[in-house]
DNA sequence: TTTCTCACA
DNA sequence: TGTGAGAA
């Protein structure tokens, strides 16, 4: 699944298909963006290049426009996304909580002071191991 | 030809 | 948000 995301975050459409795609113009997209809602990439000709997912924001963003969302509005949905985003990060970054850490320090504690003894009693009781 | 930036009778 | 000018 990751190079799936890879693809999807490849800028490769300049804003021309762009605009075909989304139905948008050129002056809105670039509008967007000057507002923060999307942040496509530059080429060497300083030529916007669109990825997939920028697709998809543009879209959103047309669709919380339909609904009578504004700019402000729009920017605080994202921001709230980009916040829950960093959250979750943050917690994948240190996933050892102390109960973990207590668990491992005990199980390393069993294996290498009672495991032998445990082990020599486990097997003298169960001979079909 | 397409896209970029800037500016507005 | 649209549109036109001049450049790349």
């Amino acid at each position: 699944m990751k190079e799936k995301e890879l693809r999807r975050s490849q800028a490769v459409l300049p804003i021309g298909t762009v605009m075909k795609l989304t139905k948008l113009s050129a002056r809105q997209i670039r509008y967007y963006e000057e507002q923060q809602l999307v942040t496509p990439k530059r080429n060497e000709g300083n030529r916007r290049m669109y990825s997939l997912n920028d697709i998809d924001r543009l879209l959103e963003i047309k669709d919380y426009l339909d609904e009578g969302i504004n700019m402000a509005g729009i920017k605080h949905i994202y921001d709230e996304k980009a916040r829950k985003q960093a959250q979750k990060k943050a917690q994948l970054e240190k996933p050892l909580t102390d109960a973990d850490v207590r668990r491992i320090l005990r199980d390393e504690f069993m294996s290498v002071s009672g495991l032998s003894k445990q082990n020599e009693f486990f097997f003298k009781h169960n001979k079909n191991f």
